[in-house]
DNA sequence: CTTTGTTGTAACCTTTCTTGTTACAACTAT
DNA sequence: ATAGTTGTAACAAGAAAGGTTACAACAAAG
C-alpha cells in the first residue's frame, strides 16, 4: 500500500504559506482551492502539524504560518507530523509467528533490526531535505516558467 | 499507513524453505501453521513470488522450493514480488493540484524528484539484502539457541 | 483408475484506513 | 453584533488487508 496523500498534502501547504505569506491570509479555504481538497481535510492536516510544533493557525481570524525558520524543518519532520505509523514502524509484521516453529521463534530477532535498518535509510533521505531546498526548487521553477 | 505483512510473511516463506527444505514438503499448510495465517492467504503470496520467478511451486503434489540461489535474490525482489505499489510509486501523490495557481503548478517538477530519491534509498538499502544474508542469520539464531 | 493430498481461484465477509462531506459551536477581529 | 474562521463531530463511500469456505484441477501412489 502506499502512504498517504497528506505527506504531499502538508508540503503543499507550506509551500503555500511560502509563496504566498503577506500576500494572502493562508486559510483552509485558500489552501483547499491550491490543492483541490475539501477544507475540513486541510483543517485535520494543519491541526497535525500545529501539534507537531511545525505551523501556527490563528483561530477566528484565521491564518497559518511557520512556526520554525524552514531551515529548521525537513521531510521526516513533516512525515512524521501527518503519518501515523503503528508503533512508529514502516512495515506491519505478522502478528503471531509459531513460537513452537523454530523458523517462528526466529523470524522477529532475525528480521526486526533489518527492517529497522531499511527504514532509517527512508528516514535519513528524508531527514535530508528541508523545507528551505524545496521552497528553493519552488521559487527556481516559478521564475524560470514566469517571464515570457 | 503501514507496508502490508505480506513482505514479512514472504520472508518467512523463504525462511521455512531454506530450514525445512528436504525434512519436510513445504506445502501451504505447512506454512500456515509456522506463520499462524490461514492457507489460502499463503497459496496467494507463493502465487505472486512464483509469478516474480523467485520460487517454484507443485501442483497436485505439492510443496515449494527456491527458483534462483539465496544470494540471487534481495528483499527488494521480494518486496516488488508482493506489494503492488500502485504505479511503481510509494508515494501517493493527491490528485489534483490546481493548475491556476503557481503552487499547485510547481509542486509535481519540485517533488516528484525528492519522492524519487526517497524512495530509492529505501529501495537501495533492501536489494543490499539478500535471502543468504536472513538465512545466515536465522542459522546463526537457531544454533545459539538450541544448544543449552 | 480411484483415492488422497495439494494447488489455484472464486466468492464472500469484516475491519480498518483514506478521503470526502455537512453541520455547527467556539473564537476573534472589525 | 457581525462576518469569517477554526476545530470537531458525525457520517458515508471506496479501497485495501486479512480472513474464511468451497471447490475444480491436478499429480502421485496405491
Amino acid at each position: 500500500m502506499q502512504i498517504s496523500s497528506r505527506f504531499t498534502i502538508a508540503i503543499h501547504i507550506f509551500s503555500c504559506i511560502n509563496t504566498f505569506e503577506g500576500e494572502y491570509k493562508i486559510t483552509s479555504y485558500f489552501l483547499a482551492s491550491s490543492i483541490q481538497v475539501n477544507p475540513v481535510i486541510i483543517r485535520k492536516l494543519l491541526g497535525q502539524l500545529k501539534e507537531a510544533g511545525l505551523i501556527e493557525v490563528k483561530r477566528g481570524s484565521g491564518g497559518a504560518s511557520l512556526a520554525k525558520a524552514p531551515s529548521e524543518i525537513n521531510l521526516l519532520d513533516v512525515f512524521n507530523a501527518v503519518e501515523s505509523l503503528d508503533d512508529g514502524k514502516l512495515f506491519h509484521f505478522h502478528e503471531n509467528p509459531n513460537p513452537d516453529c523454530p523458523v517462528g521463534r526466529s523470524v522477529h530477532p532475525v528480521l526486526d533490526g533489518r527492517l529497522e535498518q531499511i527504514q532509517r535509510a527512508m528516514e535519513k533521505e528524508m531527514q535530508s531535505i528541508s523545507l528551505e531546498d524545496i521552497f528553493k526548487d519552488t521559487n527556481k521553477y516559478l521564475e524560470q516558467n514566469s517571464h515570457s
